[in-house]
DNA sequence: TAGAATACCATGATATCCCATAGGTACCCA
DNA sequence: TGGGTACCTATGGGATATCATGGTATTCTA
């Protein structure tokens, strides 16, 4: 199984463009679709992407819903009116759309970061304050576990 | 697998014509019949779209109703009498009929915006108050799907 | 024959393709 | 071990193709 890992910062060119970090684009280029599937995350500011295999979870995910329910109505186009299947050019490279920067509040730089069987695409300084934050409430966690261990 | 996928604002011009995004095109002319078949959304103020997959499916959805039923009748009222199969030409530009625009309440600019199997066309302005609406749903809920899918 | 529908052509903006290069890394061999 | 070389990746830029859109010409039809 091959997963996206690790962080790349990369910057964008006057024209859009970005490099996707070779590691990431390895595994998308297997999808032979030449493709990158991505949406504005639902609970942070940034892109949420991902290959084939991401953007057939989704579909699942809808399959799943009754045809004709506002429910459904509501997810599909909250999920697939707002996802773009990027092409990733020869040199491995995407143009991230309009929407996608004002999402992410991206200016000239991105941040890629692997989540395993998917990624993000941050601002980089947003994603360093994100991930601060993240560590603290890991170590907060710890700490009360390590008390439920102890039997306090 | 083919889908409609994310948004796209077009104009329309003098003459009534609006461009297909061309990724919404191209799948529609995978259908060789050069048409876009479509008719008013059932709860929605926009135009619901697709190619023959679309057509079959209601086709279908109607089979499977009591062919003496009042649920049919109106059901093959609602969709087949006001369905259109408007052609596509050359440049990739469809015609909207009085009756859908009036339906839509469309003025010189609509919405394409992706829902997997078909596509919708909406007043960009009613189009962004719909998606609000609908992002805001979505994230109710999203606890709900995030226990069942992984985070999506 | 007038008006509408359709086919055909033109253009600016932008995406895509293709090639070039700098900086880094791995590899090789003395 | 050290230095050189070949390769790879991120990045830049020019040339070309594509798309949305506007306009003109031609056909259809009532």
């Amino acid at each position: 199984m091959n997963l996206f890992l690790s962080k790349f910062k990369n910057k964008i060119d006057v024209k859009g463009r970005v490099s996707i970090p070779v590691s990431f684009r390895n595994i998308l280029l297997k999808d032979i679709s030449q493709r990158m599937f991505c949406y504005p995350s639902l609970d942070a500011q940034a892109i949420d992407a991902g290959g084939q295999s991401l953007s057939k979870e989704i579909y699942a995910l809808m399959d799943n819903l009754d045809p004709y329910s506002d429910e459904r109505d509501y997810l599909s186009t909250a999920l697939f009116g707002l996802s773009e299947e990027l092409k990733i050019d020869n040199d491995g490279r995407v143009i991230l759309s309009d929407a996608l920067i004002d999402h992410a509040q991206i200016k000239d730089e991105v941040t890629f970061v692997g989540l395993g069987e998917k990624f993000q695409i941050w601002e980089p300084l947003k994603f360093e304050s994100y991930l601060q934050q993240a560590q603290k409430k890991v170590k907060e966690q710890r700490l009360l576990l390590s008390k439920k261990n102890r039997g306090i």
